[in-house]
DNA sequence: ATGATACGTTGCCAATGTCAACAAATCATC
DNA sequence: GATGATTTGTTGACATTGGCAACGTATCAT
């Protein structure tokens, strides 16, 4: 059934130390010997061949202020790279990350009206072409695509993405094509789940759910036991449609009373008084705080409850350690975390569930890249002996636009 | 974070042949060699450790009908057992399950009352002492117990089990203590689920939910990406208390509405004029096909389409390949399949979940043992070179009762 | 400057799976 | 019934890998 291993050892001392690096930030090739209980020998061949990889670089060791020879500090590099891509209802996302977890560029280039896929993978082709300009010293690993949508796992074909207005699309082989580079997709909210994971609110843990509310509705994403939950075909965290009243609101799958029908950030904004368009959940959120009308606190306690049901159901079932919450429902809970809180442990096994905490999503607008990228690096993370990218193009990385910066292209 | 190898490519090799054989069932070190990629001699070793251990025999090989050199064919051990444990409200159920898959016994002991765990851990040790008796030239693994309640993963703590009246009881140390094997227990859906995967309707899948509906309420069991997903303490599963309605009954834990107020097995039974007591879930099936009154006919509907909202909340939160469903709920199925076929499908996103099988259980009576069994071996399927059990005993087991034959002790 | 401490480096060793050559056991054909 | 083809077990040499111990090195404390 699974395959086994002679050289497999080697490959899997190569990954684990990179993940390490990788996910956990900087470590002394000391740290390393203690975390994976190798020899000091084998970590010292084994990061000497990551080096030579080019995937990490040591450092001069850190004044530590201990007694005993320093150890070199061991990084992931910042010249391998991943392309994230994220293309949504009025624009499309590209960022540059790098192993060592630093996203280089965000570049945000609007489009006027929502983009086909034949536009989106033009757009993308054209400035992935300007960022390998760029991007000469750089090792491009591969691209990851963050879906607003059903991902087939198996060959990242985009069953349906509803907003985009995308059926039955091989996206991944269609950017694979013009750009050459190694392509994979996911849904966005799987993937934000990835990223909370490793970089963000629920780093270390095994278990826990995320979930996103959006202009266009809730999604989620989950790791059980460990796991990226992704389903049968990846369709897996569909939190939104999730039965939460008797109601006879719809959702944009037309079903009836689900989470994506009554908690909606339309309905927030209407109460609020505030746009559509040019509000932020950064904005939405001030705007809850602020509010003390009964009419924006009674919406709000009638979301929030509906939430509960939705974040009850899950609890029960998988029992998890964290619930993430992103985009407004982050906000929805952050005006009043107790409200939330009581209503789930009303709502689940009482004492069994007592230590299942809420916390906002932490990774901000970097979310979908980092997740995305973190996609495209599994390859490599998985086996480091694999070819590591192709590095082509010119001149250096200028260093403007570095952090989530936007800028049209 | 994870530990490395050196050896350990010894033990994941034997580990990884010998569940083949276990799971699997009897095959040929050729096929074994094709399965795992191992080379021939490789193979031929690692057997030959294997046997060594008892672990697995070895047999003349089948006649195959082709040409070449027979490979003999290597099986699982008789030899080795696990002893499984399944206490109920009115019952303590002990079986003898080995390692090749066979169920050399199941005793069930009446209990004239509910039984305290102090009674439960008695009546156990009795048995398995008079076992030991016979089990001379068996190796017994370990022992593991199926709770119907809530099992802290950790230590195996019975948080509460309700239908028993057990908070926080130590049964796992107790029962260790007074036998002297090593004990595991865990939520009887939880193995159920365990079971149904290796050896039932769920063969081969990697992503599948279990629904039992028993006298005192609907638990579960969830397989999420091949792994047997457990949550943070142990408590996933507990699919009974998903809100389905608005409601006001409510279930064992208080709440309104839930899956397990709404469906149940008592209706059932109440509205076919049967009585508690002396109905088995055959009984209750056979009933409901030979039914045509339309108060039974309007009952089942009831209680199919509110399980259809249970099962798509959950379908869409985990896009499983397959769900299975046991206990009443298998009946209420079998009823009228089309009927939650098509509500499922109603309440989940259309083409994506179409794929979503259902299934009624395939083990019947000797599900819990078989999945307790495999939870006792798991030790040994880790680490097939830790120390075997211990073979304590005397004369040859008897051929009496083997199967799932029913005896008082 | 000396010692203690902690860590990298080096060479040797043991364990394990691979490989190639050979032997064995079956079937098909004459 | 003998021969060849085919498939597989067996055996011994081999390569790779991580562990280990001894030694060298870099820092801190006195």
């Amino acid at each position: 059934m699974q395959g086994n291993n002679h050289d497999d050892v080697r490959r899997h001392n190569l990954s684990i130390i990179l993940r390490l690096v990788h996910r956990g930030g900087a470590a002394s090739r000391a740290q390393l010997t203690r975390l994976t209980g190798l020899n000091r020998s084998t970590i010292g061949a084994l990061v000497a061949e990551l080096v030579e990889r080019g995937l990490v670089e040591e450092r001069t060791p850190d004044p530590t202020k201990l007694a005993g020879r320093p150890s070199p500090i061991v990084a992931a590099s910042d010249r391998v790279v991943a392309i994230a891509v994220n293309p949504e209802i009025d624009a499309i996302t590209v960022g540059v990350v790098a192993l060592s977890g630093v996203v280089h560029r965000s570049i945000r280039f609007a489009t006027p009206t929502t983009p086909t896929v034949a536009e989106a993978v033009a757009i993308t082709a054209s400035i992935v072409t300007d960022l390998r300009r760029d991007l000469g010293k750089y090792s491009i690993i591969g691209m990851g695509v963050a879906v607003p949508g059903l991902v087939r796992a198996h060959d990242g074909l985009v069953r349906n993405a509803p907003h985009l207005g995308w059926v039955d699309e091989p996206l991944c082989d269609l950017l694979a094509e013009v750009t050459g580079l190694p392509v994979v997709a996911a849904n966005d909210a799987s993937l934000g789940v990835t990223a909370e994971r490793y970089f963000g609110a629920g780093q270390g843990m095994t278990d826990l759910i995320y979930l996103n509310g959006g202009s266009s509705g809730i999604g989620g994403g989950l790791v059980v036991g460990g796991v990226a939950a992704g389903g049968r075909a990846g369709y897996a965290g569909e939190f939104g449609h999730t039965k939460v009243s008797a109601g006879c609101r719809t959702d944009s799958a037309g079903i009836a009373g689900t989470l994506e029908a009554e908690v909606t950030r339309g309905a927030l904004l209407d109460v609020l008084g505030l746009p559509a368009g040019q509000t932020d959940a950064d904005d939405l959120e001030r705007a809850l705080l602020a509010s003390t009308a009964p009419a924006v606190r009674a919406e709000v306690n009638r979301q929030v409850d509906f939430l509960a049901v939705a974040l009850a159901g899950a609890v029960n079932i998988l029992n998890p350690e964290l619930i993430v919450l992103g985009g407004f429902l982050a906000a929805l809970y952050v005006v009043d975390p107790g409200r939330l809180t009581r209503a789930v442990a009303a709502l689940t096994l009482g004492t069994a569930f007592d230590e299942v905490q809420i916390a906002p999503a932490l990774l901000g607008s970097n979310l979908l890249l980092i997740g995305a990228a973190e996609l495209a690096f599994e390859t490599l993370l998985l086996d480091p002996q694999s070819e590591s990218g192709n590095s082509a193009g010119l001149s250096p990385l200028s260093v403007r636009a570095a952090g989530s910066a936007t800028a049209a292209v």
